[in-house]
RNA sequence: GGCCCCAUCGUCUAGCGGCCUAGGAUACUGGCCUCUCACGCCAGAGACCCGGGUUCGAGUCCCGGUGGGGCCGCCA
């Protein structure tokens, strides 16, 4: 297989999301993979609900995942000559003629035929009229009848539809601009476009445009259609679960690693592997491992292929990454990087994404941490008083290494004759605020002989007023 | 309603006629580790939609049913 080329064309009707972004990264995968080339096109010939806004957020958001396109984005409202040339000559070699049939009649025609259960499709009226082209009159396909056209669909196999399921569709509307089958048909066919990977819901369309690609006497490319993303309720994805925009996936902190992991094991797998590299993927990924089945999104998955690549992101790198999300929460960001780097450590077994990172990171970056009311209650309390007076004592001597201050407090609780988690419960509330922290030790360490001791006064003095 | 596609643990999936006592991941449960919570490790529970065939043998092939999804626009 040479000269592979691929291409995605979102319409810029909405942001990116988890279906299209998946279609995207099939389509980079295969290209990739094949050293052939990847067409960003936009289809905006729906003027209507085109927006600018739109196409700014899908450039970014393809380009957040990593998958840049080596040709485009060629947009469509750009190349409307060029349907309109492909459409007449289709009119000329007398596969398309004009309709004059208007919207309203089509429009009754079609609920009335849907009420009494018959086709809602196109009745032919205008078919033999031999109309030519003028005001308010579109173009249409004449659909060879009778006749069946097959689909040989690389995942699928071979899907035949009998002509009678398919009208005589628009090919350009009575204002003269061309409706998605004739500009997809014309764009992949002079683009050069080799294979068409697509959601399985264009698979009802194919034999239009395999039609089309007959009519115009070109070689149509293979089709390829991937099973659907559906919502964790195995309905259609929708804003609820995942319609949502890949760019707030990443606002909440996702890593595009993580999405282009988890987007790939939606309906491709390569034995039991769970997590690709960018490079792994290129390398395995191919169209027979394509399952058939439509996927539910699960969150909850995609949250732990997440929480696993913040785990195995560098430090250094990931504190970069977390800087954002710190922001964001009006967190100070430390001038000392060493400091955020070694904090970030003890945090990142366990966040999840980089915005629970950065909530994690709160009681290192603030000098006056809050407690959490249950936490001060339960821990901060009197008897304890004594134990926090010692250690102020002790710490202001011991070494802030993680082994010397194990065993002061080791050597406390025995002292005392306390667990060491009842000692550790209260110091962790003391420094934290909160009853689940990172390790005790390491969070001394980090913060510092100077704060540990400051927050321990404070909480004593919290206890003596409480 | 017509046509088309699909069907393995809750979810993502492995399986391409005997290797299946159906494997992995995630979620869940229990244990270990342990200063809390995670991470990590160990263990457990959990699926071949139903009915017919074909075959010595079916999760794997065929047919039907059921269920889910898609398409049927002067949207893409």
């Amino acid at each position: 297989m040479s000269a592979v080329k691929t291409r995605f064309p979102p319409s810029p009707t909405g942001h990116l999301h988890l279906g299209g972004a998946r279609t995207a990264l099939f389509n980079w995968l295969f290209a990739r993979h094949h050293q052939g080339s990847f067409v960003l096109r936009f289809e905006d010939t729906d003027r209507e609900r085109s927006r600018q806004e739109y196409v700014d957020s899908i450039r970014e958001a393809l380009e957040w995942l990593g998958l840049e396109w080596d040709e485009g984005p060629y947009f469509q409202s750009e190349r409307l000559d060029l349907y309109r040339e492909y459409a007449h000559k289709l009119y000329q070699s007398g596969h398309a003629y004009y309709c004059e049939c208007p919207p309203e009649e089509l429009e009754r025609k079609r609920k009335e035929a849907l009420a009494s259960g018959r086709k809602p499709g196109y009745d032919g009226t205008c078919r033999e009229k031999d109309l030519g082209p003028g005001p308010g009159r579109v173009l249409r396909l004449r659909v060879p009848r009778p006749g069946v056209t097959v689909v040989e669909d690389l995942i699928r196999g071979a899907v035949s539809f009998d002509h009678s399921e398919i009208d005589d569709f628009i090919l350009l509307r009575s204002d003269g601009s061309p409706t998605y089958h004739l500009a997809v048909v014309v764009d992949d066919l002079t683009m050069g476009i080799t294979h068409v990977i697509r959601g399985d819901d264009h698979l009802s369309n194919t034999p239009k445009q395999l039609l089309l690609y007959r009519a115009l006497e070109a070689p149509p490319p293979f089709f390829a259609h991937v099973p659907m993303i559906l919502g964790p309720d195995g309905a259609r994805l929708s804003k609820r679960h995942g319609a949502r925009s890949v760019l707030e996936y990443r606002e909440e902190g996702y890593l595009p690693q993580a999405l282009r992991n988890y987007l790939v094991r939606l309906g491709w797998s390569w034995g039991d592997q769970e997590i690709f590299t960018l490079e792994e993927m290129i390398e395995k990924f191919d169209l027979s491992r394509i399952n058939k089945a439509a996927a539910r999104f699960d969150p909850e998955k995609l949250l732990a292929v997440n929480a696993y690549w913040l785990r195995a992101t560098p430090t250094p790198e990931l504190a970069e990454e977390v800087l954002p999300f710190l922001r964001k929460l009006g967190l100070p960001v430390p001038e000392d990087r060493r400091y955020l780097e070694e904090a970030l450590e003890t945090v990142k077994p366990r966040a999840r994404t980089l915005l629970e990172a950065a909530e994690m990171l709160r009681f290192y970056l603030v000098e006056e941490i809050d407690y959490d009311p249950e936490a001060a209650r339960k821990f901060l309390t009197p008897d304890i008083a004594p134990v926090l007076e010692r250690l102020l004592e002790e710490l202001s001597r011991v070494k802030f290494k993680d082994e010397p201050l194990e065993r002061l407090f080791r050597g406390l609780a025995e002292e005392t004759g306390l667990k060491l988690k009842k000692i550790a419960q209260p110091v962790r509330v003391a420094l934290t605020g909160k009853t689940v922290s990172p390790g005790l030790f390491e969070i001394m360490r980090i913060l510092g002989r100077e704060r540990v001791l400051r927050r321990l006064r404070r909480a004593l003095e919290f206890i003596r007023t409480r």
